[in-house]
DNA sequence: AACAGAGGTCAACATTCATTGACCAGTTGG
DNA sequence: CCAACTGGTCAATGAATGTTGACCTCTGTT
């Protein structure tokens, strides 16, 4: 996919905003213009012409997102949910920590099943972290919450 | 997180190209600036001081990406590979069909087992296509391949 | 007929962006 | 010491972007 123009969707405040009220469903002109509070016409117009590339009208005239609309929208999700993605990271560690504590204790004869994911997930991670991403321990002090999740 | 610093990363070409460019390595100015065939210092700190919310500079002084340069570049990612999203989607959909296919002819009275996810996933799939997203079936010719995945 | 929307277009202007090229302090090698 | 390089900063300039407000046509209502 070209990726330019839809990130031409994504550089703007309003276009953004665009998106999000198209993504609730198809909608007219007037509408729009009431729904984001805008008072010039032709600010929404020149707005809704630079997204071309991701809007489309369909059958009864109303705009809604073509696919590249759509990944622009999930790219804007991306962005806005990153901070998820590193508390899911974070609770994959734990989860992990807690079968090998549990089976080790429990049934240390199973230990094996939680042993083979567990190496090699340390591994990947390992390699990622360090070796791809040349991450450094000591940061110092400095930006400390930036140790980052793949 | 704040959307907007993020996308200025990501909203033009030379910064797409540093960003990918400090995701391999922590780098100096000069060897960003060669890398990067810029010819002006100039040009370059310019779109440095840009993306100053998604860098930073390493213990050793090499610009490096933040958790926020790491969520610009994903977000890059999710819109390249867009296309590749709705092909593991159809492959999904051929999966699930040849599933349910396979268990009714070899073994009818475990067919329960496959209809239970397949009746659900249709549904579901249902409701978000044609109720959430009001996708019409009819779309006057116009567009056709933009009948869209999730 | 007159008015109120809907659904825009367009010119003009202010602001921001992108690029160039000059400049400069500090370091390294010969 | 001189040259070349690193790691930038800054002013000037032209191109692109964003906004406003006037204007237009068409449809429905009173």
């Amino acid at each position: 996919m070209n990726s330019d123009e839809v990130f031409e969707a994504i550089s703007h405040p309003v276009r953004i905003a665009i998106l999000k009220e198209l993504a609730k469903k198809p909608i007219r002109f007037a509408d729009l213009k009431r729904a984001l509070k805008i008072k010039s016409g032709g600010r929404l117009d020149f707005h809704l012409k630079k997204m071309e590339a991701v809007i489309m009208t369909d059958s009864d005239g109303l705009y809604t997102l073509n696919h590249r609309g759509f990944a622009a929208l999930r790219a804007v999700h991306v962005v806005s949910n990153y901070g998820w993605q590193r508390r899911s990271w974070v609770i994959n560690v734990v989860m992990l920590t807690a079968l090998n504590i549990y089976l080790l204790f429990s049934m240390p004869q199973y230990y094996f099943f939680a042993a083979i994911p567990t190496v090699g997930w340390i591994v990947f991670y390992s390699y990622w972290t360090f070796v791809k991403r040349r991450v450094r321990l000591r940061n110092n002090g400095v930006d400390s919450e930036e140790l980052e999740v793949p």
